[in-house]
DNA sequence: TGGTTTATCCTGTTATGACAAGTTCGGAAG
DNA sequence: CTTCCGAACTTGTCATAACAGGATAAACCA
């Protein structure tokens, strides 16, 4: 059987042929036929060379994408993604979410994206002048319909309009800003602390107003050492009885390829 | 402006129709009017209703099938997924993955969908009898492009074949359980060891021989308490730094919405 | 020379259409 | 009455086509 086609795709296969070109084309970014930062070849280029229509193409990518091994900048092209993501930054988080990746039911909910007047707090992270307008964007995690977390993110305006743009829902917030928009990160701080839930916050929450809180700032740098991204997240007291401890620094920085 | 379609969808706005779809699916599932379990109206319907094409129906669909929210059915339909998934898996993984999901890059690599005699071994753990035809699917995550962990599932063939079909690139493996297969999963057991790598494992974790290797065993049942899922788990020593301790048993559980 | 416009290439969105393949159910044949 | 088969409906895959809109560089104008 087989009726292969020009270019290696079978087409008469029961394994579809947009399945068969993602396979293709994520060996060759990985065994660096495809040269991370480099372009890959437009849309168009790979329909020719591999005979099949465009949707195919673009199905094939899109997946690629979401595995973050590619991202695509529109009116530019498509590029392979750096193996190397941000290096420093002290994990945390991850606190009911690690349960929730073994299969439970996560949602994230834009909340909110509004341009409002730095306060002094967010101003003196972000290293700007208090009330120069800033992105704000809220975002509620649900966990089995449950909402666990609020995550109220600041950044510049000008990023908060391009974040605005992209898909906040189903990918990550760091790989839009390092991919994407091309901004390395850096190192991040961390505070913890406790707090008791004001109004909107209940609300947000689904709880009752003055329970408790845990409140972490987290504030992320580009490799360069300037403040990016300034966040509040806020997690519901009874979700927050899982521990995430990291005992030491990550694995894979002390075991270099030679 | 607003251009309003027949339907509630605004055509001339700069949120693209499927993303507005999306949102309105989303809603209506959250809100109740779509019931868990039951039959979505099919992708013609909701053509017809909104007054757009299949493909922005599908893209819509294919959204919210990753978000978890629905699933669909080859030839019989789509529908809402049950916002309680498996209650009483005692959670491990997340090991490295609680740093994954900050924002490294996580690849999961399908390494080999085989179907072999069940070892010794399987068998008694899986309860059929030793030598029986079952699926072996080997799955390999990489971080940041390196290997941390070795996944091999054991199932029932016919289970395998449908597990075959899905995509267990992108979909929780327990997700496509519960969801396309309809198996309600109940509790696990798990038992964790350390072993010396063989030529094979130290191959698949591109790792030496002899070097130590965690080992996760971990049987999943049906809620009905029959053995379906057993699997090995093998996580690079030296990515095994990460500690996952819960304190607790599930927060939600003791949360009951009246 | 310097700024602007335009042509061109890219990805994003959407429509239409077709066939494949799984599911269900009722009617025909035994 | 049971069995089998096909019609009808579903999602899955894929092609062709068109236009929108961002990016870029060459061509053009002041």
């Amino acid at each position: 059987m087989k009726n292969s086609h020009p270019n290696g795709l079978a087409v008469s296969s029961p394994v579809p042929l947009y399945n068969q070109l993602r396979e293709l084309l994520r060996a060759r970014i990985l065994d660096g036929t495809y040269v991370p930062t480099s372009r890959m070849p437009s849309e168009y280029e790979l329909c020719e060379r591999f005979g099949v229509s465009r949707i195919t193409v673009r199905q094939a990518l899109n997946d690629l994408q979401k595995e973050g091994l590619i991202f695509k900048i529109h009116g530019k092209g498509t590029f392979v993604a750096k193996p190397k993501v941000y290096q420093n930054i002290s994990s945390l988080q991850g606190l009911a979410e690690s349960l929730a990746h073994q299969g439970y039911e996560v949602i994230n909910q834009v909340r909110s994206i509004e341009y409002v007047a730095a306060t002094p707090e967010v101003a003196v992270r972000l290293a700007i002048e208090s009330g120069a307008v800033i992105a704000e964007i809220q975002r509620v995690r649900l966990i089995n319909r449950e909402p666990v977390s609020l995550e109220i993110t600041y950044v510049a305006e000008k990023i908060g309009r391009q974040l605005e743009k992209a898909d906040l829902i189903t990918r990550d917030i760091f790989l839009i800003l390092e991919n994407d928009l091309n901004i390395a990160l850096g190192h991040a701080n961390l505070a913890i602390d406790a707090i008791l839930a004001d109004r909107d916050l209940a609300q947000a929450l689904r709880t009752e107003e003055n329970t408790p809180v845990m409140r972490i700032e987290r504030l992320t740098h580009t490799d360069k050492g300037a403040p990016l991204d300034f966040e509040y997240l806020y997690y519901r007291g009874d979700a927050f009885q899982y521990r995430l401890r990291i005992d030491r620094q990550r694995a894979a920085q002390r075991r270099e390829i030679p």
